[in-house]
DNA sequence: ATGCGCGCCTGTCGGC
DNA sequence: TGCCGACAGGCGCGCA
């Protein structure tokens, strides 16, 4: 599910709901190398971070709970813990009673628990956090330079922008106008600005809809995700010309664009 | 060094 | 109804 917008949305909710509260009881299930935690006990949550697509729960033990919600992770919490689904890989009772739910479908989540240090120096391998005033368009065009690699695989390496994943790499694509095959590092500095200018804004966009979408109690916000431009539509028109959507393999994965607006 | 393909997992959906 | 393949919002590894 998750690429930075998401992360971002479950990250304000969960400091909304857990901040404060102590961890009094730890339940593992269905579990994997991908799950790495001791027990969990009297300790306190002090901080929810994000970095890239990673979650950062900060403990008053000087420890940190290092989360990748992989492809199908969510975290959120729950009364009781007959309401946590049967796919849930760890809960943690709060105490207020509630449960901190990890659920994992396709088990490819990562949760470790970690020294402050160490998880600091695990996300010290991403690229710029591309919502930060770092993140500038002559930034990234230092980061394209000399490269030939396929402008999107580009985009999802982590090591270079951290946070985006296969659909906002599409749609910033598409909302620039270039096609996600177009070799990075041979963009002129024009094209590179208006990619810089699209990946902030829709991020931005995102974010904004789906925390919108969150405050309504009513909704499923995940359910609320921004409609995408390109993002599995092939075949249906293009939004904006009316040529139908394409799909194409790079790197093993899927890319949707529109021909006649990237090029 | 760089870029691609695959494996890791389980769920869902469409076609036969 | 049941089976089968394709596909799925990610990452890390090994190989050319």
């Amino acid at each position: 599910m998750p690429e930075l917008p998401e992360v971002e949305v479950i990250r304000r909710r969960l400091w909304e709901a857990v901040h404060g509260r102590t961890v009094v009881e730890t339940k593992l299930v269905r579990l994997s190398g991908r799950v790495s935690i001791g027990t969990l006990h009297g300790v306190r949550i002090e901080s929810v971070d994000r970095r890239g697509k990673f979650l950062l729960v900060g403990l008053s033990d000087r420890r940190s709970l290092l989360i990748h919600l992989g492809m199908t992770g969510d975290l959120y919490v729950v009364n009781d813990w007959q309401q946590a689904p049967r796919t849930t890989r760890a809960g943690f009772r709060l105490d207020d009673g509630r449960w901190l739910v990890f659920n994992d479908p396709r088990a490819l989540g990562k949760l470790e628990l970690v020294s402050l240090a160490e998880a600091a120096k695990k996300v010290q391998r991403l690229g710029v956090e591309p919502l930060s005033a770092e993140f500038t368009p002559e930034l990234l065009a230092s980061l394209a330079r000399g490269r030939r690699q396929p402008v999107k695989p580009f985009l999802m390496d982590q090591r270079w922008v951290a946070g985006l994943g296969n659909i906002y790499a599409a749609e910033a694509l598409f909302e620039a106008g270039i096609h996600p095959g177009h070799p990075v590092g041979s963009l002129s500095r024009a094209r590179l600005a208006r990619l810089h200018r699209s990946i902030v804004q829709v991020l931005e966009r995102a974010i904004e809809s789906m925390w919108n979408a969150a405050q309504d109690q009513q909704a499923s916000w995940i359910e609320h995700t921004p409609v995408a431009s390109v993002y599995r539509r092939a075949g249906q028109p293009c939004l904006r010309c009316g040529r139908p959507i394409q799909r194409m393999r790079q790197a093993g994965r899927s890319t949707y664009y529109c021909p006649g607006c990237q090029r």
